[in-house]
DNA sequence: TGAACATATAAGCATATGCTGGTATGCTGT
DNA sequence: ACAGCATACCAGCATATGCTTATATGTTCA
C-alpha cells in the first residue's frame, strides 16, 4: 500500500514538521498511530508533568493532528483522519521506529492503566 | 522507486524534524534535494539576511544533513548522501512541494546569479 | 452534595531560536 | 599587496518554547 500524500503548502508542512520536531510530541504521535490513548497514560509514560502532557497534546489538537474523544472521566487522544495533514503525518511517522515498548514497559512495572 | 528509510532513533529523529520546521530551512532543504546552491543564491531567494543564511546553514551542517563545497569564492551546498539521516530526509523532502518556483522568479527579474 | 480523580488552564521561569548589524576570514584578480 | 566580493562568526535582542507549580473545571460515585 503506497501511502502517497498530496503536496501541502510549506507553511503548513513546517508547522507540522516542527510539532513533530520535539521528541515527546514525536513519540506520542508514534503511539498514537497504533492506540488511541488517554492522557493518564502518557502522563505514566513520559517523565513530566501533567500539565505538560496536556499542553503538548493541546499544540497537537490546536493544529488539527488530533482529536478527542471524551469516555466518561477520561478523554481519549487519537489521530485525526480527517485533517488534510493526516497523510503528511503517517507518511513522516513510518521512518519513526515504534515506541509501544514504552507502554510494555509500564505493565511489566505493574503500571498498567485501566481506563474503562 | 521505494524509498524505505531505515528506522532512526527517536532523538535522532526529532532533531531533524525540528531542524526542518522552520520555513526557511525547509525551502532550503526541497531546493538542495534537486540542486546545489551557492549561499549567495539563498541569500537573493529568502528575504532575510546573508547572516540569517549562514546560521541556517550552519545548523543543517552541523548535524550533517548537507555538506559544502567550495568553488573559488563560492561555497556550494547540497545534501550529504553519506548520512544515516539522508533517506529519512528525503522521504520528508517527498511531500514538501517544489520550490524551484522561487529560482525562476529570480531569473525573470532578472537577478539571476552566476556563481561561476 | 461532596470527595476523589482526570484533565485543562494560568502564571512564571529558564533556555532556545531566529533575526539583525557589525566584523573577521578567505578567495580572486589587478 | 590591495580592493572587492563571498561567506562565516560574534554579540545582542525579541520572541518562542518547554517545563513546573498552583489552580480551575469537569466527571463519577457514594
Amino acid at each position: 500500500m503506497e501511502v502517497k500524500a498530496k503536496e501541502i503548502e510549506i507553511e503548513k508542512a513546517s508547522i507540522v514538521l516542527k510539532l513533530l520536531g520535539d521528541k515527546t510530541r514525536l513519540a506520542m504521535m508514534k503511539l498514537l498511530e497504533k492506540n488511541e490513548c488517554c492522557v493518564c497514560e502518557f502522563v505514566a509514560i513520559f517523565n513530566i508533568s501533567q500539565s505538560a502532557i496536556s499542553q503538548h497534546l493541546r499544540k497537537l489538537r490546536d493544529v488539527g493532528l488530533v482529536k478527542e474523544n471524551r469516555k466518561g472521566q477520561w478523554i481519549f487522544y487519537s489521530l485525526n483522519k480527517d485533517s488534510e495533514l493526516y497523510e503528511m503525518v503517517l507518511h513522516i511517522l513510518e521512518v519513526i521506529p515504534s515506541q509501544d515498548e514504552r507502554m510494555k514497559e509500564l505493565e511489566k512495572q505493574g503500571l498498567r492503566i485501566s481506563c474503562e
